[in-house]
DNA sequence: CTAATATTTCAAGTTTTTTTGAAATATTAA
DNA sequence: TTAATATTTCAAAAAAACTTGAAATATTAG
């Protein structure tokens, strides 16, 4: 069931070194792996928004809670995820778990800015 | 059940404005949609890995069903996801279907890149 | 027109993710 | 200590995403 790929992408392939050379220039399945997580962590639009919120100032879950309207369970669920892609992180003050953007966090929310304003304009 | 967030973080809203300027800042639910259908996109294996090779090269079905080893049917399936969330698009020639990354596309994999060179050096 | 090739669609089954509300934990205040 | 506040955990239920294989569609070749 393997079918022929058109004469044109072979060649455009053999122009740039072969498919074998193609394919060396892949990422392995872990690299493949961590950017699917980090991404998958963006796919919902509750981690979305708090993303934004987080990226103007960094909060307690209960400030979360006020500008969502989502429930502390809920919310800790999705920090939770935010937390092992790398996006955010938090710290105890008190009583109070302080949530903020990582580097990697603020990193990603940037290019998300910029993209943001690409859609829009087209 | 509502409570109250510490002195230390109102303060520091109150810096910025105040609250309300900060959520007026704040992406509507339609930009935070798209956002997250962008990400969702890129938060499945597979899909991260037809994104790196489009990247490379544009292809038609059968040669990405090649060096992925996946059945037509999950391919169409993904193929569509990648399509809707605006990273590819596709144009028939003769009887193949070729697929290519979108600008949006492009740009979103540069990133992408960028962002796993920073996680590997970490 | 008929056969062959490339790709998509569809419905059913499976797996993963998300939601819920109640109970648990951890820190601070009294 | 005990009570109060902030947050997390847990298991069960609900929803969404993914996989499968068979059938449909669309174009080209004969």
């Amino acid at each position: 069931m393997t079918r022929k790929m058109p004469d044109f992408i072979q060649d455009e392939i053999n122009k740039k070194g072969g498919l074998e050379k193609l394919l060396r220039t892949l990422p392995g399945p872990e690299e493949i792996e961590r950017i699917a997580k980090i991404h998958h962590a963006m796919s919902d639009k509750t981690r979305v928004k708090i993303l934004f919120f987080l990226h103007m100032q960094r909060s307690c879950v209960c400030l979360i809670h006020e500008i969502t309207g989502l429930a502390y369970s809920k919310l800790s669920y999705h920090l939770k995820i935010l937390k092992e892609a790398g996006l955010i992180e938090c710290e105890r003050i008190g009583n109070y778990m302080i949530y903020s953007l990582t580097p990697l966090g603020k990193k990603t929310m940037d290019d998300c800015m910029e993209i943001s304003k690409a859609v829009k304009i087209k």
